[in-house]
DNA sequence: TCAATCCGTATC
DNA sequence: ATACGGATTGAC
């Protein structure tokens, strides 16, 4: 395209135009060789979403390389962009820019990158901008300076396959990745053995096939422990930690050893899939049905996609790993992208708690009052205490928090608060009851409908579970894990731990036995992937305990004839993934079907209704929704089937870019979100 | 007829 | 955001 076109340059002296801008007093001379840059402007606005062509100047000529940081002019500002190519000629009409400066000569968008930023933009219907700053950390000067010689790397340890000889197809698959192929697989982990030691084998296999790897988790405690494990088996200096959470500094000069091509391995949360890891030869992900992959800011990509995509372009292995299977793993084993990796049922038996449903005995209390805990039947009652006996036990509770949500004793309407309405809560045994919106105590509290006084709890928190509990085992310690305290690990010691999801901590070797309450209050929420979420989380529970064989178990409480219950009960992820995709099939949903949401003031949201959607597409709304922070804001479904999911996006991208072309307010586009809010 | 101003559009 | 070009307006 470029090629044979001539750039429009104009030598000569100072007359106003040309290369000369106003405050320039010195003559402008292009550089010798490729005297043009394709700068990537860091503009946000759909419409100007491609590169801009500048001139670089001759001294500039050595620090303006590919994948290097600029400061250009444009339309009357100076922005900052990135460098994709230095080429002969431009095919712009008129005048060039000149480059202004060259903010660092460190290559921190490599063409691969570039490539995938492109490609996750046109994915998501997002800019090239946005999507880069979502892969490029912010610079720092210091980190840059510091740290240019890698220390010496011993040699590599010889590839032990032991983690994965549980697996039919375990050792086939680390030799292929060893031999320099590019498997697709999908793996469910056998639970209660350490998920870090099998991607550590397969990291180790890239790189003796003299690849790298870049590898997702979904939080901080995963990459700690994944972090760990590759140290050990690896020694220092062969892989990085890409984690926000450790200081600009320290994120970028990790991010650099890896551009640098010092280190061949990146680990880290969903950020991490961007990591410029040269050769690369495997892309990983454990427990990717996690939510925390779904990137909150715009385009909204998800890192499993966006692993995805890099591994289609470079031809890179994919494993996707975890202890549930999450729908869109099994649609890409069900489209033959990617292989099944699990073990036979046997193993899977054996190697897992056994798993007993108990009702819960609701109904029993309300006819004999005296009864005991309503929420933990005489079966949990009694896995705790044998549990307990030989070492930690592990309670999951749905909710953090004291009694969360009250309701009258006597008519059962929630209790609101008398001032604004909003629901109450206690926080703590004594405590009047306090308003979660305004935070006003009701004291007393008087039913408005019956009159009544007393206040049951319909949602019971992890600190009164515990507070229960406590009285129920004298002498046993009780913890508790959740948000904003959560512990890691606990040693072998009896004790009663009650976390709240993804807080659980782990336990050296295995937990005696969990119970799992609130299975009816977690499946209860409208959301189209509650039970995948549930069951993805109780699976992880679940992982947590002992082997049947040394006498681990789990119950459950709550409905046995519920699917999500029975996929638990027959340590069967896989079936229910299957199940959950024939259900997404029927009802249109994703990773069935390509489907987009666009949410913002009513009557913008109203006027895409009529523009010129993909034949195939099928306009749904508009409905209000509730929006953070905004006042009422309405929402439009847009779905195809996915084949057609390119287009949708290309549809997408010229509806933001006339938008934005005629200064619009911005719509919030997402598409296939996690939730449908 | 020409400058001042407005508006739309491109931004290299 | 700003800058530029073409259209429009208003004063000679």
């Amino acid at each position: 395209m470029r090629a044979g076109a001539t750039v429009a340059v104009e030598e000569g002296p100072l007359d106003g135009g040309g290369w000369y801008n106003q405050s320039v007093t010195t003559a402008l001379v292009p550089a010798a060789q490729h005297p043009v840059a394709v700068v990537a402007v860091d503009i946000p606005f759909a419409h100007l979403d491609r590169p801009f062509d500048y001139v670089v100047p001759a001294d500039l000529d050595e620090q303006a390389v590919p994948g290097c940081r600029v400061r250009v002019r444009f339309a009357g500002q100076r922005v900052g962009g990135y460098l994709l190519q230095r080429v002969d000629s431009s095919e712009h009409v008129g005048r060039l820019g000149r480059l202004e400066r060259v903010v660092s000569n460190e290559v921190v968008l490599t063409p691969q990158i570039a490539r995938l930023c492109r490609a996750v933009a046109d994915r998501y219907a997002g800019s090239f901008a946005d999507v880069v700053r979502l892969a490029v950390p912010p610079r720092h000067a210091r980190a840059e300076k510091a740290g240019a010689d890698p220390a010496p790397l011993s040699s590599l340890p010889a590839a032990e396959l032991e983690p994965w000889s549980r697996y039919p197809a375990g050792l086939a698959l680390i030799e292929r990745l060893a031999a320099g192929e590019a498997p697709r697989t999908c793996w469910s982990a056998l639970p209660g053995v350490d998920w870090t030691e099998p991607i550590t084998q397969a990291v180790l296999a890239i790189l003796h096939s003299g690849r790298g790897s870049v590898v997702c988790l979904p939080d901080a405690r995963d990459v700690t422990r994944l972090d760990a494990t590759l140290r050990r088996y690896l020694g220092p200096g062969r892989h990085v930690v890409l984690t926000a959470d450790a200081g600009p500094q320290a994120r970028y000069r990790a991010f650099l050893a890896v551009a640098r091509g010092q280190v061949q391995v990146a680990i880290g949360t969903r950020a991490a899939a961007f990591a410029p890891v040269r050769d690369l030869g495997m892309v990983a992900m454990w427990d990717d049905g996690d939510d925390l992959y779904a990137e909150p800011r715009a385009p909204y990509p998800h890192a499993r996609e966006v692993l995805l995509l890099r591994a289609h372009d470079q031809a890179a292995a994919v494993l996707l790993g975890g202890f549930a299977r999450s729908v869109q793993a099994q649609a890409l084993v069900q489209s033959g992208f990617c292989a099944d990796v699990g073990a036979a049922a046997e193993e899977r038996r054996s190697a897992g708690a056994r798993v007993l449903v108990a009702g819960s005995s609701e109904m029993a209390h309300a006819r004999d009052p005296a009864a005991g805990s309503a929420r933990l039947p005489s079966e949990a009652m009694a896995a705790l205490r044998s549990g307990a006996a030989d070492g930690p036990v592990l309670v999951s509770v749905a909710r953090a928090g004291y009694r969360v949500a009250l309701t009258c004793q006597d008519c059962r309407e929630p209790a609101r608060c008398a001032h604004c309405q909003g629901p109450l809560g206690q926080s703590h045994a004594d405590a009047w009851p306090v308003c979660r919106w305004c935070g006003r105590a009701s004291s007393p509290w008087t039913c408005p409908s019956c009159g009544g006084r007393r206040l049951r709890a319909l949602i019971v928190g992890e600190r009164r579970t515990a507070e229960e509990l406590g009285k129920a085992f004298p002498g046993i310690r009780v913890r508790t894990s959740s948000a904003g305290g959560v512990v890691d690990s606990v040693d072998d010691r009896p004790q009663i731990v009650i976390a709240t999801p993804g807080a659980e901590p782990v336990a050296a070797d295995g937990y005696t036995a969990a119970v799992l309450l609130d299975t009816g209050l977690a499946l209860a929420r409208p959301d189209l992937s509650t039970a995948e979420e549930s069951v993805r989380r109780w699976f992880n529970v679940i992982a947590l305990v002992r082997p049947a064989a040394r006498s681990g178990r789990v119950v459950v409480v709550g409905d046995g004839s519920s699917i999500p219950v029975q996929a638990l009960v027959r340590a069967d992820p896989t079936g229910f993934a299957a199940r959950e995709l024939a259900e997404r099939h029927a009802a249109r949903l994703p990773p069935a079907v390509r489907l987009a949401t666009i949410i913002g003031p009513g009557p913008e949201v109203a006027s895409v209704l009529d523009f010129d959607w993909p034949q195939s597409a099928d306009v749904l709304g508009s409905v209000p929704v509730e929006h953070v922070g905004q006042e009422a804001a309405v929402r439009v479904i847009v779905r195809v089937p996915r084949r057609h999911g390119p287009a949708l996006a290309k549809a997408l991208r010229v509806l933001q870019a006339t938008r934005t072309a005629r200064k619009a307010v911005a719509l919030r586009i997402q598409i296939d979100p996690v939730e449908i809010g």
